[in-house]
DNA sequence: GGTTGTGCCGGGAACGATTGCACAATAATT
DNA sequence: AATTATTGTGCAATCGTTCCCGGCACAACC
């Protein structure tokens, strides 16, 4: 029903091979001045545009790049993307993108149809659901480029780039206890997500460096990173049932601080003056809530460029590349505390 | 270097023919058994997946559909997505999604991109830059099934979906009334937008019907819809200025209702005592945030089902559709008052 | 025994674009 | 005038898949 105009109308029109048109359109020396005239005029006049999918077909390559993460409503994620497309489209690469919705299953399907989609390469961060990455490594291995930003993997031997999660979380433990936070827990995704470590080991190492007592009982996973907000509110209540509640609390992702925000409101708790929360967030909004979060802010927007700038190096290299960089960017935090 | 199966490959180690392998896989009568199974043995040995992009160029359809929307960090169009996510993968559709900021030049090119890269089918939202649709009915006279949502235009004959824009305006103007608002502002898009057009006209019967003065200096649009927020400071800190400050204000969209908080909030205007502010808005996040905003909040997802649905069915029909839609869906009112 | 039928399979064209190679016509050289 | 460059153009293969067409073998029929 849609038929756009090919190399063989422009030919037919004019009288020519399409070869010749072809050339002509691509500019080659061997096209006297007259015909490629002739051609580029009727070409801009009926608008032609090369059909990609058959240039993909003969090139072996799509010119477009696919992404997985876990959901663009995220504020984190939508920035990522934004970094991800300002660089892609200046290099002419298309920007697939796929939500997993931290399910496993999901990621699995995205991914594979992205493969087999021809996208020329993968940008990942992994759902909190994923341990199992050996369909990835199989496409790794057969030759996909893939690098990974924010939930990465080291079972997969390629690019990473990810924040100071263990210095941003050590920042912001540092500042509750600052505030004269003794109990402080700590509330994250599942405990395999590459984040949720590293999160953890910075809210250790405060703790440890200011001679705070390490309570496991104070450590909340949330198996689906507060998809479901009963997880997030579980958790807390359970917090806040303890006989001695914590005073403060670390929250390790976007999902997870908005949602305690809102578990917190709902219980009524003063916030700073029973619990003082801070948490990794990049919403822009965070100014406007109450109660008050003290914010992780990482660089969203550049990791998603530099994600794609590592990619595109990737695919376009002309040789194989063995030599993988783990980026790590600093974190800034916002202190929010009336 | 990434170099998936191809028929060939296992025409090759078989001994047979590519169409026998081909008809094989698609399981045709003239297959023997003892073919068929040792074809679609080694295939699934293998995990062999034809390529799209060479059925593309046969069937000259893509399997996915384009969508152009402002941004993903606005919630309501991630809930849009999600909508729109979820019937087309149900029917075996890609979903490619642009950006446009608001920019019409990229709102032209993200389409015409879409377009020549082989979508079926596409779901737009107009930037708030757009009063130059041409392009869009060149692709659509020439076939190409397009379906408006949110942002639509008359210019083209096809299917819309759209909140009650008119009734949601209505509504959130009458509620300010109720609160015993007399000077009443509206705070909105570009005046050629179409959701521009039917809020203010919401606003406008509201007025009327109480016996309001319509003020059309209280009335201040933003060319950009907020995309910068400068924009929304000086629109506000205007009629803050006024001789008569209004003590009510109506925001159209989004962007905008968080951008008038952050106002609001930087001129420590006393929410809602100095000032009731209502305003479409799809945040989740709202109960969180201080200044206070009753929300008209559209079903975004929905839209986006239905939306995509009716799309398909576009694509899908054998015949040429003359007879087209306007499907509008109701908003609901959240109070939020203290 | 020749014709028709049927089951099974291979050859080759097509989709749209690029490109190495061949070939014609003209120009330049000997 | 004959040979060699040079210039401009067309042919055909290629990418992976589908599908029409045709062919071979064997069985059934008059």
């Amino acid at each position: 029903m849609f038929e756009p105009f090919t190399l063989k109308d422009i030919a037919k029109a004019l009288g020519l091979s399409t070869s010749t048109v072809s050339r002509a359109l691509r500019d080659t020396h061997e096209i006297s001045p007259e015909t490629k005239k002739l051609v580029l005029d009727y070409a801009q006049k009926i608008n032609y545009r090369p059909n990609p999918i058959a240039l993909s077909l003969k090139e072996r390559r799509s010119k477009s790049i696919g992404v997985s993460l876990s959901e663009v409503a995220n504020q984190y994620f939508a920035q990522v993307v934004n970094g991800i497309e300002s660089i892609a489209y200046d290099r002419g690469y298309h920007v697939i993108i796929t939500q997993t919705h931290e399910f496993y299953a999901r990621e699995k399907v995205n991914i594979q149809h992205l493969a087999s989609r021809s996208v020329d390469g993968l940008l990942v961060s992994l759902s909190s659901e994923t341990t199992d990455t050996s369909y990835l490594q199989n496409l790794h291995q057969r030759g996909l480029p893939i690098v990974f930003f924010d939930r990465v993997t080291d079972q997969i031997k390629t690019h990473q780039i990810i924040a100071n999660n263990e210095k941003g979380a050590f920042e912001a433990t540092e500042y509750l206890i600052s505030q004269g936070c003794k109990r402080i827990a700590h509330l994250t995704s599942s405990d395999h997500l590459s984040i949720s470590v590293e999160r953890l080991n910075g809210y250790k190492q405060a703790l440890a460096k200011h001679g705070l007592l390490l309570n496991e009982a104070y450590i909340k996973y949330c198996a689906h990173g507060g998809m479901f907000q009963e997880e997030t509110e579980m958790a807390i209540k359970e917090l806040m049932n303890m006989k001695e509640k914590p005073d403060g609390i670390f929250v390790a992702s976007d999902r997870l601080s908005i949602g305690a925000l809102v578990v917190f409101k709902e219980l009524k708790v003063k916030v700073p003056q029973e619990m003082v929360i801070a948490g990794f967030c990049n919403s822009d909004v965070l100014n406007l809530m109450c109660p008050t979060l003290t914010s992780v802010r990482q660089p969203a927007f550049e990791m998603g460029q530099i994600a794609t700038d590592m990619l595109l190096n990737l695919i376009e290299s002309k040789y194989p590349v063995h030599d993988f960089e783990k980026k790590i960017l600093d974190t800034s935090l916002s202190i929010r505390n009336h």
